[in-house]
DNA sequence: TTTTGTATTTTGTATGTACAAACAAAATTA
DNA sequence: TAATTTTGTTTGTACATACAAAATACAAAA
């Protein structure tokens, strides 16, 4: 296993970036997502957000942020769209805002579940199952450790 | 190993998908590879492209955005920044432009690949050099199959 | 009660990125 | 050679996202 075998190529260093490698994927699943999500007139990131809302309804905004893993700020701008769209509202408790969906909120649940589904269903026959649930799962974990 | 060993948490959703997870870690990575690349001048994603151009001087943009995974509109506004800051020059050859480091990229070469190894020290410190290399590895792969 | 601090949210501004459409040059076909 | 198609690039526009600073509101101290 000399150097000789494997010669460097001038773009390894690319292939080798975690900071590369991560935005690379990013790019390519975001693509498929936002197709998968077509559908529900809401790119995804709008439809996890109704989603969690759904299932916690008063939750504050600060909550949310964090388990998006986004800042406040682009909380905000994303709950003031759901807003004007009427499938949340807020309602403001002293100096934190709890978001509730709205009845059309409600109704477009099942829809995001489903959107959910099919793009997993797509990139799994991309990438199997094995391979994708193991990368989730440590992309889980390394996230965990990075945002310390 | 029944249900009611592992109660489905309301979030999990989040967790188990791999668009969620995957833009969960390029938000933190990206993080710090700004942090790491500041001291350049220029963002990681800049900075990388400086480094193909003087690898391959006279490399064409449809081969950079190729090499970068990014679509060629992005291409064009990177390449327009980088003439801006003289760092890279355009020459076009009928339809294709060939893009050349000017002698003050060729010059930051040696800090940036300096930037991009304190990139990697700092994430291997906190995610170890195994799961690193092969989070790394995974993302590629992954990236290659969903880009078809 | 006023002040001072602290936590939450919002706003201003900037960046990376994409898609679709426009454009320009080259290659192919008639 | 003229007409058509393909390929590479650019421009207009939009979105997700961040950071820093401002606004808001509660809590604790003086």
């Amino acid at each position: 296993m000399t150097d000789q075998m494997k010669p460097e190529k001038d773009e390894d260093f690319l292939q080798n970036c975690l900071y590369f490698t991560t935005n690379r994927l990013s790019r390519a699943i975001t693509r498929m997502a936002d197709e998968a999500f077509a559908t529900t007139g809401l790119t995804p990131a709008y439809g996890y957000l109704i989603r969690l809302v759904i299932g916690s309804p008063g939750i504050t905004q600060k909550e949310l942020s964090e388990k998006l893993s986004i800042t406040p700020s682009t909380l905000t701008r994303f709950v003031d769209k759901l807003e004007t769209k009427q499938l949340v509202e807020r309602k403001v408790h002293g100096k934190t805002v709890m978001v509730y969906p709205t009845e059309k909120g409600v109704e477009l649940g099942p829809t995001l579940r489903q959107a959910s589904k099919k793009l997993k269903q797509n990139y799994e026959e991309l990438l199997g199952k094995e391979l994708s649930d193991q990368l989730t799962q440590y992309l889980t974990s390394s996230s965990k450790q990075l945002e310390k």
